[in-house]
RNA sequence: GGAGGGGUAGCGAAGUCUGGCUAAACGCGGCGGACUGUAAAUCCGCUCCUUCGGGUUCGGUGGUUCGAAUCCACUCCCCUCCA
């Protein structure tokens, strides 16, 4: 089966500029290709994995994938996928940006040196205007640019002449990674067609129509409620532990819709057609187990943060969800309540309920602390707590550095002794 | 400047004519609980504060009254129409 194909049975494929001509030549050699990225944060999140994950396919598969980081062109500002004009960012934004990022490629992509990280500016920023003119600006017929789709639907609101040369720039990186690295094909987002096509559109016209370079676009991942994918409470899922501890990324595939978690195997681990039908299978069967959710958890995470990662992700979900929260250690604590709301307390005995809406304001008022507390939705350190009139004691359990406690079901808040 | 309409709890919206039975209907949202698969749906309870005696609320101020979200005066803000 050709890495068209597991693609295309991943559901992967959005569009190809020429399916024969990609198709055959994957049969025929080891094919350089690339997807970007552009520094507009200080971690990727994982919507932004998608593309990467179809690279490491490739190379699986014995092809020669390059990331570009786009460090000139995260300085001007792509306008896919955006209604209006973006502020630019500082160019030591960008660079913070560009650093964080290539240490990020490096450590999910780089160990093995099959993968090779480039940056844009390492090309682009040598470019002079007049250069830019004489040699690309002039393989650019303006009319063509306006009526890409990102352009023409920006024209109402207006576009800046900074972001309507982007594509041009993007289109350079795909001429210079084929000039100089025999890269032949570009991967992006469904938003990425424009730029895409742009670039084929720049090295037909420098290189004669007869090179050999190709473009493919990954769909619009949607959830089946219709919501984006890759928001969870806390925001997006990012691919930085210390913005998502691994705990919290891990929960955030374990609660999967049924409904896409076949989907997200296809998109997101490297588990076999057979393994992924298996666990298909599971979820029609008997979903209440969630065999497909937590294999995807467990796949996604190890991927992502390693095994170590999901070993303890696994220990602070059972100790969260059985309740019995004592099992924990402190720097499981630390990562499982990373995001929790967190308070810092004294070592004091005090009344519960004073203690939950004047110390720790977990509680909004007395009435409703006692309401919580009388309905049995309070637990301290694990312990359900129904005494309005009860003590507590801050240092009580985990050495006395933690008091845990647990409101409703699910809703946990840290206090640190002091 | 003239003529109308409106400002009620997190939001929406009743209540105002016919003052007390109104801490204020109802819906949404939020929070608990049951059920459950850490799902969806559904059901139940709570949703101003409280030392549980009570206290403070309906744009603001003042007044009438034993008693005002409700009546009166002044005032601030918003919307529509006419200049």
């Amino acid at each position: 089966m050709s890495i068209i194909d597991e693609l295309k049975w991943r559901g992967a494929i959005n569009q190809q500029t020429d399916e024969a001509g990609l198709s055959e030549l994957v049969a025929q050699k080891a094919v350089g290709l690339y997807a970007g990225i552009d520094p507009t944060g200080d971690s990727m999140h994982i919507g932004h994995l998608i593309p990467f994950m179809i690279l490491k396919r490739f190379q699986l598969a014995g092809h020669r994938p390059y990331i570009v980081i786009g460090g000139a062109t995260g300085s001007i500002g792509d306008p896919s996928g955006k209604k209006s004009e973006r502020k630019l960012q500082t160019m030591d934004q960008v660079r913070h940006n560009q650093d964080c990022l290539t240490a990020q490629m490096e450590h999910l992509f780089g160990q093995d040196g099959s993968f090779k990280i480039v940056n844009n500016y390492d090309w682009l920023s040598k470019l002079s205007l007049l250069d830019f003119l004489r040699d690309y600006g002039k393989l650019f017929n303006v009319n063509t640019m306006l009526n890409k789709e990102i352009v023409a639907s920006r024209l109402e609101v207006g576009i800046s002449y900074t972001e309507f040369t982007y594509q041009i720039l993007q289109s350079i990186d795909f001429l210079h990674l084929y000039q100089h690295e025999d890269v032949q094909l570009q991967i992006g987002g469904a938003d990425q067609w424009g730029n895409i096509t742009s670039g084929i559109d720049l090295i037909h016209r420098q290189e004669g129509a007869d090179a050999k370079v190709y473009g493919l676009t990954i769909p619009l991942l949607l959830k089946a409620d219709g919501t984006k994918f890759g928001k969870s409470e806390g925001g997006n899922v990012w691919l930085d532990p210390k913005k998502t501890s691994p705990y919290e990324f891990y929960q955030f595939w374990i609660n999967t819709d049924d409904r896409d978690v076949v989907k997200f195997l296809k998109y997101f681990t490297f588990l076999s057609q057979d393994e992924i039908q298996d666990l298909a299978t599971a979820v029609a069967t008997h979903p209440e187990k969630r065999e497909a959710q937590t294999r995807l958890a467990e796949e996604v995470t190890e991927f992502v943060h390693g095994h170590q990662a999901v070993v303890e992700a696994k220990h602070i979900t059972k100790a969260l969800f059985s309740g019995d929260v004592a099992a924990l250690t402190a720097s499981e604590i630390e990562q499982g309540f990373k995001n929790m709301p967190s308070v810092t307390v004294s070592s004091d005995k005090q009344g519960l309920v004073e203690w939950l809406v004047d110390t720790t304001q977990i509680e909004s008022s007395r009435r409703q602390a006692r309401e919580d507390i009388t309905n049995g939705a309070i637990r301290i350190n694990g312990e359900k707590v129904t005494d309005t009139n009860a003590e507590i004691d801050p240092t009580s359990a985990f050495e006395g550095k933690f008091v845990i406690v647990r409101r409703g079901k699910k809703r946990y808040f840290l206090a640190r002794v002091q």
